[in-house]
DNA sequence: CCAGACGCTTGATTTTGCTCAACAACCGAG
DNA sequence: CTCGGTTGTTGAGCAAAATCAAGCGTCTGG
């Protein structure tokens, strides 16, 4: 959290970013329904938050990684509206709210910061719209490599060469997408010479070649 | 924004919430890309907001109608990301931003309502990607004419029979289909005597039918 | 280290919604 | 009131993605 607060601030926040909670693979951080009190900061690992609908159809809503922030949703009615399960040994931080609620009064660049967190957690779902409502599963893909890619990138790692931590199932889920699509997709991309995609593993040769798939079919 | 503040603190609100604006059908609110500094309350009419991609395609993100926020989005990086129209001639009212945040450090059931604010809308988003992401067209309109029945009867009109205030193909990019299907949906919906729709009037026969449609296709 | 479950790939077929196209109804400006 | 543009309806054919199905690879937990 970079954004220009005085030594004293920070020290006063430090106070209470202490509690941690490791979560296994395929564990549950929370679940829909759940009340909220706390925000989490991913610490290690990574995590998928899905909202569930009653029939069982989920639609996952992210992937979270190093430094990122998940919960904003159960702010509004005091529980939890998507669920948030681990895809890999993770370990989260607890920003217990109300306490931050407590210290952005007192400090007014903490309090504008937590705001444009939860706009861009608005702008980000916006995007997601947009690719859901207007893309075609060609675009989807591409558009979801290219961002992964980017993610790692901004936190150091190759922006090349990653190994996925979600399934093709899952990865369909976010995109509005079967599996097999998704799947089908991948080997296409491959005999295209775009990527390499070996199971999680994935290199990608050509990211013009990504973008330029994205826009109108002509 | 009945919220549990004390008369003093309603009169301090009051002084900030004075300048409106109006639009006429057709007109923009804002552009995606401009200069974000106040969040607007609509007053009168409605609007529809949107998000643009570089090719052109366009995204409907959602329909505001009396009492909705909107601008929530620019907070992040102080420009909106999204653009905003007049579906009828309407008026908003301007929330200056910053003095928001000054009121609500001072105010704490003012700050936490800004918090659940925020966080209603992540949840909002949320519920169009599961229907973006989940469901069928069929599934889609129904969902859509429910939550716009649920609006109006809260605003104290009636849920069974209002005017659309949006075109077929607003509706179809909210709902990421084309005009073509929206206006199918339509036809067949009447036939199956779960609607009146004649152009923009809509009369709902059968919401119980609608709410049956919504589930599993078997 | 092995067995079994889970995840992935690929093919054949079907369904859904899109595209292209023509026309009808409506609305608002003059 | 009428004309012209916009919005809505409907049809035929088509393309994209879903579904159904079979089989394989590979992790992983005991």
């Amino acid at each position: 959290m970079p954004m220009g607060l005085t030594a004293d601030e920070l020290r006063q926040l430090d106070s209470f970013v202490d509690e941690r909670r490791r979560i296994k693979r395929g564990e549950r951080l929370y679940a829909a329904g759940s009340t909220f009190d706390a925000l989490f900061t991913v610490r290690l690992g990574s995590l998928k938050t899905a909202v569930l609908f009653e029939d069982g159809r989920e639609q996952v809503t992210g992937f979270h990684m190093l430094g990122e922030l998940i919960g904003l949703d159960g702010i509004s009615t005091e529980a939890h509206t998507c669920s948030a399960h681990a895809l890999e040994d993770s370990e989260v931080c607890l920003l217990p709210f109300s306490r931050l609620e407590d210290f952005s009064r007192r400090i007014p660049a903490l309090q504008h910061h937590v705001h444009r967190l939860l706009s861009s957690e608005i702008v980000r779902e916006q995007h997601n719209m947009l690719l859901l409502g207007t893309m075609r599963a060609e675009e989807k893909l591409a558009s979801f490599l290219l961002d992964l890619s980017d993610r790692y990138l901004r936190r150091g790692y190759s922006a090349s060469e990653f190994v996925l931590r979600m399934t093709r199932e899952e990865i369909g889920s976010f995109l509005g997408l079967k599996l097999e699509t998704v799947s089908r997709l991948f080997s296409r991309f491959q005999e295209a010479g775009l990527i390499i995609a070996q199971q999680k593993y994935i290199k990608i040769l050509d990211a013009n070649g990504l973008r330029q798939l994205i826009g109108p079919p002509d």
